[in-house]
DNA sequence: TTGACATATCGGAATATACCGATATAATAG
DNA sequence: CTATTATATCGGTATATTCCGATATGTCAA
């Protein structure tokens, strides 16, 4: 199949696409995204852990990514174990490690 | 248990990743990106005429996008050019593209 | 020099975001 | 039931961002 030229989004697509990269732009953010990608799912108090962040933080910042489709959440018991529910996150997080790893500033 | 940390970004890396995806985390901006990823350069005037924008609010998002890396900016008489200068963009872009490309809106 | 054009910068108001502490909800064990 | 654990939500404050109008800077032509 031919590769498309990249045609220009229209202004909707454009303001959602804000939206998420806004979402996403969060250092700890990134890192719960990167751990997910990683490690498949975990529940709020390890992301927590983690990311060295007070657990409402921490849950604040999960509720924004699933809200805007990044993640799913799914309750087992008492935890809430949440995982990436976007598969596009995955070429994503390439790409800025790709540009921000192995970088000297 | 501990999750695997070898292609982590450590903490540095991960908030300048978050600076730039803020800076590019808005529609005219995203939109002036893909005008100089298909256009290869154009001056001020003419991006903020294709966003729609008062110049003042346009020079603004360009210094902001030059800021971070993305653009450089090149003066030729009166005019100012702009174009890419962060070689990842265009695939960062592409990423965003078939995200939130053809889709019902 | 003056006048025009192109771009950049400034000041402020409205809005959004991040962070923190306290508390509320949910599930389970005893 | 109460107590414990895990997560979610709320109130308030500090900070950041966006947008706007006005103005400053820079370049060139005459």
């Amino acid at each position: 199949m031919a590769v498309k030229t990249s045609s220009l989004l229209n202004v909707a697509a454009l303001t959602a696409a804000a939206e998420c990269l806004r979402t996403l732009a969060h250092p700890q953010r990134l890192r719960m995204v990167q751990l997910l990608l990683s490690g498949r799912r975990l529940p709020v108090g390890e992301l927590a852990v983690e990311c060295d962040l007070p657990q409402p933080q921490a849950s604040e910042h999960l509720r924004l990514m699933q809200r805007c489709g990044f993640l799913r959440s799914v309750r087992e018991g008492r935890a809430v174990y949440y995982e990436i529910a976007e598969p596009h996150l995955a070429s994503l997080m390439a790409c800025i490690e790709k540009r921000f790893g192995k970088r000297k500033g």
